[in-house]
DNA sequence: GATAGTTTCATACAACTGTTTGAATTGCAA
DNA sequence: TTGCAATTCAAACAGTTGTATGAAACTATC
């Protein structure tokens, strides 16, 4: 085994460079130049450049799942096998935004890391990425169990858009300040969760009197406002 | 001047070949190959390869843009200078998803492109799209005149949500299809959009009573369902 | 039909990429 | 200390990349 110095040398610095750099432009020399190692160190720790991207993705990425289904399952629990829907999209998207939201300057190397993932969609990553659905279905299946009088379509369009917001919001959460003149607050991270929560289950709301058939013909939204 | 041809074909080859295999893994000779021109000629007609992407990308994306200003203007016309937030919505997000979504058999090649540029962010596309903000400006404008009541920042998170959740859609729906076991009908983009817009609206209705201060403490959504 | 300007072409360039190699070094056990 | 495995190292490898060059082919004007 031996220290490991290496290795973590090479994680910490590749974490960082990619973070800082995105995937595109940093290369091994980089990465090892950094870490004041060896180039071939990176072969024989990790196998191949991608190997190591993966390492790095699926350590983060496992830690915030587990942190989902630990947060879910204490929710059913506290719900007798039943939580509510808030509650389960609060475990879905909650994790996820704050490991990578927060004050901009404190923002840690790890979740500058995951926004970067989030935005370029290098091989390894999406690889990684794709086998995340039956982690997902475990949310549909709490949901379903939440509302069971839906529509099963209408729940899993539900946790689409939950997921939809709060990716979008890591990957342009710079856009938006710009948008709004900084009008909109993206350090307080549990009132954007709030948000992206209590829009997602307004739309699971609408969705209770509206289309319990897909293949209808578009209806058009009554003026709802104003 | 002349005859434009060899441009041309580079220009169908490149969004062809992007749109099949992403930007990554094409070379400019894989792209003159299927164009049978020279290697030379993109350089001599383009620049440069990020110049023969950006030109691609301008293309499509201006032309979505003016679609989108259109049902705007046309939305505030038929009002009389203020149009419904359903429809302002459904001008912002209607020309992009039927851009890009529909039956996937008979995808077009632009709209595969498209997607593509949704999905991986290379940056002579990332500065293009950096510079969409002045267009979307408006579209909160005349979200603004539209709920002349509701509180500015509800404003852009709604319009950012509902991007959010456009292009979301757009980036994910094979995964949509396959969590959902095919059950989420994608090819009738209407019935999506219609979709888009009433989580949107929903979400802009929901924040009328609450928040009219961005930096109170988070508040839980209470039980709004079962 | 000569001339000037545009476009095409084959080819070379220069730089950079991830990976491999085989020898040197280190660390640990017997 | 000896021996053996794990690790480090400098160097080279093999391939690919976007771009530049200068001559050739073409086109249209006079």
């Amino acid at each position: 085994m031996a220290s490991d110095q290496t290795r973590t040398a090479i994680l910490a610095a590749a974490e960082r460079l990619y973070a800082d750099r995105g995937f595109a432009d940093v290369t091994l020399r980089d990465i090892v130049a950094e870490a004041n190692v060896n180039l071939a160190a990176v072969n024989y720790h990790f196998g191949s450049k991608d190997e190591l991207i993966a390492e790095l993705f699926v350590t983060r990425s496992i830690a915030t799942n587990r942190e989902r289904l630990h947060k879910l399952r204490a929710a059913e629990e506290k719900g007798g096998g039943r939580a509510d829907i808030d509650e389960i999209l609060r475990a879905l998207v909650g994790p996820t935004l704050r490991g990578c939201l927060g004050p901009e300057n404190q923002r840690s190397t790890a979740a500058r890391f995951m926004i970067r993932a989030s935005i370029e969609s290098v091989p390894p990553i999406r690889r990684i990425k794709n086998r995340e659905i039956d982690h997902l279905r475990k949310f549909a299946a709490a949901m379903r169990r939440a509302l069971p009088d839906r529509d099963e379509v209408e729940i899993f369009w539900g946790l689409h858009f939950a997921l939809a917001m709060a990716h979008h919001t890591i990957r342009e959460s710079e856009r938006l300040t710009k948008l709004s003149d900084g009008k909109c607050d993206l350090d307080d991270v549990e009132v954007i969760i709030e948000r992206v929560v209590s829009v997602a289950v307004a739309g699971l709301r609408g969705a209770e009197t509206q289309r319990s058939n897909t293949t209808t013909a578009p209806r058009r939204t009554a003026p709802l406002l104003r």
